[in-house]
This record gives C-alpha cells, sequence and structure tokens, in this order.
DNA sequence: GATCATAGTCGTCTGCCTGACGATAAGCAC
DNA sequence: GTGCTTATCGTCAGGCAGACGACTATGATC
C-alpha cells in the first residue's frame, strides 16, 4: 500500500473490546492480563492491531473470536445463532493514550450469554470474567483478596462507557436477550435487567411488558424448572429489535 | 514520535464532520466540494487529517471552525454559548473506502443553529448546506437543476448515520436546542423538531410537553413576534440536558 | 376602525401504560 | 401435607399523550 510519510502522520489503529456477560447475577466484563511493557501485569481489556486488509468490524469480530471463541452475528440480524452481538462503541485517540506511539483505538462492544470460561492461550491466569464494579473501582480488592489496579491505558473509560452503552440500550431495544442463551425463560431475562441495571424489578409488571410486546418474545412451547419453583415457559428472542414504549429504568 | 513501520500497519486517520442546521423549515447538511481527485468535483462532507498532536475531539473543533467559524463547546456543558454541539459519531475503516490508501475516518456530528452562509476558503462555490435529502438521493436534481452526484467516498453512509443519530437523540435530549439561535420561541423549537423528523406536531401538545418538563426551557422575560401572530414568550434552553419521558416522535 | 389571518396559550377528555400489590398456580424439599 | 420458591394472572389508581375546543394578541387588509 503506498502512501507518503510527510502527506499525513502515520497512525497505528487498534480495536479494544468491552465483553459483557451476566454471571451468577452480576454483569462482568472480560479482561486480559498485559504480558508485555507498558501496564505489564495489569488487567486490560481485549484487542489488538486492525490488519491492513481488514475492516474494523472485521477486526473486532476476529479478536472475539480469539478471546472467547464466540462467533460474532450481524448486529441487524436477529440474534437467533449461539455468537454474540457486536457493534462499534467509539474510538479513543488521546495523543497521550499509548505511551509507547500515537495509537487510535476503536472499541466494540460485545453481549455474550454466559460462557464456561474464557480462553486466552489456554493461559487460565491471563484471562477473567470480572464484575464491572470491580473492574471500574480504583484501589478496592479483586477476586483473592489481589489489589485491584485500574485498568491499562484508558480502559477504564471504555469500559465505563460500554457499561453505560449496555444500560441504556436495553431500554428501547432487545438486546438484553444477547445475555441469555437461545431459549430462556422470563424470569432469567427479568435477571439479566436487573444484573445490569443494578436494581429489582417487579416480576409481575416485567411479566407483563415483555409478554405483551409483540414480537418480543416467541414462546418455544417448552418449560424448565431450572430456578426452582413453577415451571417457566420457555421463550426465544422474537424478530422485534425496537422496544416501544421502552422499558423504564428504575429511578435509584 | 518513534515508532517500528514494521510492528503495526500505518493508518491514516481523519475527522469527518456531519454538521446540521435547520433552514426553510429543512434539515440541512454542509457539504464542500472536492478539488482534488478522487472524487473532484464532487460534493462531500468537510474533514482532514488529525494532526499528530491533538486528539481526535479537537481536530473535529478545528475542522468545524475553520469550515463554519463555529466554536464547539463541550458536549457536557449546556448550550449557552454561539457555539455549535459537537459529539462524536462513529468510525469507518473499510479497506477500501479511500482508493489512495488506508483510511480510518472517525465522524462527528455537529448541531449548529441556522448561519449565515458558509465559507470554505472564500469560495462561495465550494461550500453549501443542501437538505439532506437532497444529498441523500441518488441520482435526483439539486439546487439550480444540477445533477445530485452520491456524495464522495462512504460520505452518504456517514450522513444518513449522522441524520439518524439527531432524529434520535432529540426524542430524550434537549439537544434540538442547538439548532436555535440562544433565545428562541416554543414555535420555534416545535419547527426545528417537525424539520429533523419531517412531521407535523400539534401546536398545543408541543407546548404542554416543553413548558411541562422541568429544567427544559428557562422563561427569559421577553416576548417576540417575529413569526407573525400573537407575540410568544422567549425561552433559553435550561440546565436539563435529559428528556424524561422523552419526546415522542409520532408514527409515520 | 372592523375584519381577517396567523400564532400562541390554556383546558378538557379519553385511552394507554406503569407502578403497586393481591391472589393463585405449580414445582421441590422435608 | 407443609412450607418455600418462582411463575403467572388480575385489579386499581395515577400519569401522560393524542385529539381537539376555546380564547388571546398581534399584523395585514379593507
Amino acid at each position: 500500500m503506498p502512501y507518503d510519510p510527510s502527506a499525513f502522520p502515520p497512525f497505528a489503529v487498534t480495536v479494544d473490546l468491552v465483553v459483557l456477560t451476566v454471571r451468577r447475577d452480576a454483569l462482568c466484563a472480560l479482561a486480559v492480563r498485559r504480558g508485555e511493557p507498558p501496564f505489564q501485569g495489569r488487567w486490560a481489556l481485549p484487542g489488538g492491531f486492525v490488519r491492513p486488509d481488514e475492516d474494523l468490524a472485521q477486526a473486532a469480530a476476529r479478536e472475539l473470536v480469539e478471546e472467547t471463541g464466540l462467533c460474532a452475528h450481524d448486529p441487524d440480524a436477529p440474534a437467533q445463532d449461539n455468537g454474540a452481538h457486536l457493534e462499534q462503541l467509539a474510538t479513543y485517540g488521546d495523543p497521550k493514550r499509548d505511551p509507547r506511539m500515537r495509537v487510535v483505538s476503536v472499541a466494540h462492544l460485545a453481549l455474550a450469554p454466559d460462557l464456561p470460561a474464557p480462553r486466552a492461550g489456554g493461559d487460565a491466569n491471563s484471562a477473567r470474567w470480572a464484575p464491572v464494579e470491580e473492574l471500574l473501582q480504583r484501589g478496592g480488592y479483586g477476586r483473592d483478596g489481589e489489589q485491584a489496579a485500574p485498568l491499562a491505558f484508558d480502559h477504564a473509560q471504555i469500559l465505563a462507557d460500554g457499561v453505560e452503552r449496555a444500560r441504556s440500550k436495553i431500554e428501547y431495544s432487545s438486546l438484553a436477550t444477547a445475555f441469555c442463551p437461545t431459549e430462556f425463560t422470563v424470569g432469567e431475562l427479568r435477571r439479566v435487567y436487573e444484573a445490569v441495571w443494578g436494581v429489582a424489578l417487579d416480576p409481575r409488571n416485567f411479566h407483563r411488558k415483555v409478554t405483551g410486546t409483540p414480537g418480543f418474545l416467541v414462546p418455544t412451547g417448552g418449560t424448565t424448572t431450572r430456578q426452582g419453583g413453577r415451571p417457566a415457559q420457555l421463550f426465544r428472542a422474537g424478530g422485534a429489535t425496537l422496544l416501544n414504549p421502552p422499558m423504564l429504568r428504575p429511578e435509584v
């Protein structure tokens, strides 16, 4: 690819991923431990350089597969397969965000159902799901009492932006179903909302809302009792992607 | 700035601007005529390279001043001054979007009140406000019966995304006031909504909604009769940036 | 000045949606 | 069966939006 370095300043372009899931009723993000400077040993968001011949979305999907094995699907397609939802989040390009060189990072947001375990080159110690509060709070204590250092680079900001995007987007879209397996119950979907928003929702009103919105949920006919209690109907995500009127997030 | 070209593929990074305004009851965007290949003579969105020492937002603000003379203000600050609202829109990085080289463009969205006239190096023929429908429709006829060619590069897509962002964002935020001068009437604000959404709104219900939302509008005490008819109260934008419950966009 | 056209502003009414919450159903553990 | 858990259906009141009537205050026109 010919270019004249004097005509424009060269940048490195990367994609960083905010991969969110809900596990044990908590909103968790995927973090990887940096093996090299800068920020060696610190936790960071997964990501990497965009290759010369790939689109930004392709690069994000490739990184997602490499880190989680998840297959991303088109954001405009319904979430039928087991793939994760993937969308562009925002781009971060502060001149000093990477001490080595000028790096512009196109952050992407991925929403995935609960997965067995992260895989990062087979090294179980170098990737983990961590509750977002734990990753965002400064100076707190992480798992195993380990001192939780802030995320590397500006990744705390990127994660915060991704979490905020997810929190607001499940209000008016069916995106919360991306956190659920293919078949799920109304209660499981409600627990997703409760975990992402950090609030308690009335089960009866929630049930009325989601089952009363045409095209949002499609009953599969089956039932399950995996949550204990009375068996619940199983649903799949319907074709509707927009929720109108939106789900209302309660005031704090 | 030291870097090793063999370690990562170099990219050119640009900012492109979707500058929107409302003039003569139509949503218009700023377009500039390209003076050099590729797409020489075609209309495009204003933009340019990001400089090595500036942030993306700084680059966008600089381009905005160069093209319109508008001073951008912080998106989190209230729209008090005469500056335009400026926010990041999305990033476009298809490998083939620029035939010359690999260019990643961080598009920004600017909303401005109606301005006298665009200035692009004093050349009145090289920049203009055009209704977005005219810029987005392919093969139609523009001003002066001129054959309207599609915008250069992927700028039609960028413009469409920017318009959609503006259309949805005025639903739940006070962003529509960015299209108005410092002092404006309820009717002028309503005409902004009507122009951006392309629908007619009931003046009485609109008045009830905007005046009944605390912190949205602040009366200045003055009145004006510039629209003809009964004099209308003048307002400034209040501190509230979020509209809850949102303004509802009527179905088509 | 009377009349008209134009815009702005205040009210009313009805229907829909939400929040609060009671009641019932259907599993499991003991 | 008793108790516990979760799911699901119903009821009721309040808030808000859409539809629209009524009145007000200016400039334009006769």
